[in-house]
DNA sequence: GGATGATCATAT
DNA sequence: ATATGATCATCC
């Protein structure tokens, strides 16, 4: 168990330790429990090696901070490979952007990207004006689907930078909902997503990169 | 080749 | 059951 950063500035001199070693060699050095390397494997491991406190809480990985940990994959021009999950979608959703979960989630992120398993450089980021705009946007309009019962209609293509996707084990797991007609349903569990564009323009923005194919 | 929908592992 | 960590696999 590794304590919790005390400060900011303490969690980003542990991130930046971190920047160019592998995740076998930070699973090594820092004593990282063994564990089957699974899908969401490269960012526990990050949260067990930064002290990260949520568990499996909805809050930011650093409760006092307020601050959440988010790695990145990229590939070698640095644009990032997937979409960033952002949090479930609980029965009940937020009534207001600000204070709702996504808000919360992304009002400031550490964002660590990694290529083939090599972490980067750390980037500690709240979103701008322009982006808290179209964030909010997008959130209000989804959550009004959501509100309104019609949960079961949203796609994945709606939403210009947060998008809705299933969240869950499998697509057999269901969820008691209220459809548009005030009646019990059952709907797959979804989750909000960043596009990978929305990640690429904060990278994009924050780290010298490769914007043209390297010449071989 | 990229995005959408599906899925895997763990913690409480 | 539902939150966390995400990536996988299929379709267009």
């Amino acid at each position: 168990m590794i304590t919790p950063p005390s400060s900011t500035t303490e969690l980003l001199e542990r991130a930046w330790a971190l920047s160019g070693l592998s995740i076998d060699e930070i699973v090594t050095r820092y004593h990282v429990p063994d564990h089957y390397r699974h899908k969401g494997w490269v960012g526990q491991v990050l949260e067990y090696v930064l002290g990260a406190t949520a568990g499996s809480s909805p809050e930011p990985d650093f409760v006092e901070l307020g601050i959440e940990l988010k790695t990145l994959p990229i590939n070698q021009t640095g644009q990032p490979q997937e979409s960033t999950f952002v949090c479930a979608i609980s029965k009940i959703p937020d009534a207001q952007w600000q204070g709702s979960c996504v808000q919360r989630k992304l009002n400031k992120v550490l964002w660590i990207p990694c290529h083939q398993h090599q972490i980067g450089a750390p980037l500690l980021w709240s979103p701008s004006l322009e982006q808290e705009n179209l964030l909010r946007a997008d959130w209000e309009e989804l959550t009004e689907i959501i509100m309104l019962g019609k949960a079961e209609q949203l796609t994945a293509e709606q939403g210009q930078v947060l998008q809705v996707r299933p969240k869950a084990a499998h697509s057999r797991i269901l969820r008691s909902d209220i459809n548009n007609n005030g009646e019990a349903t059952f709907i797959v569990p979804r989750g909000f997503y960043l596009r990978a564009h929305f990640t690429a323009q904060i990278i994009a923005e924050n780290y010298l990169v490769c914007h043209s194919r390297p010449e071989h």
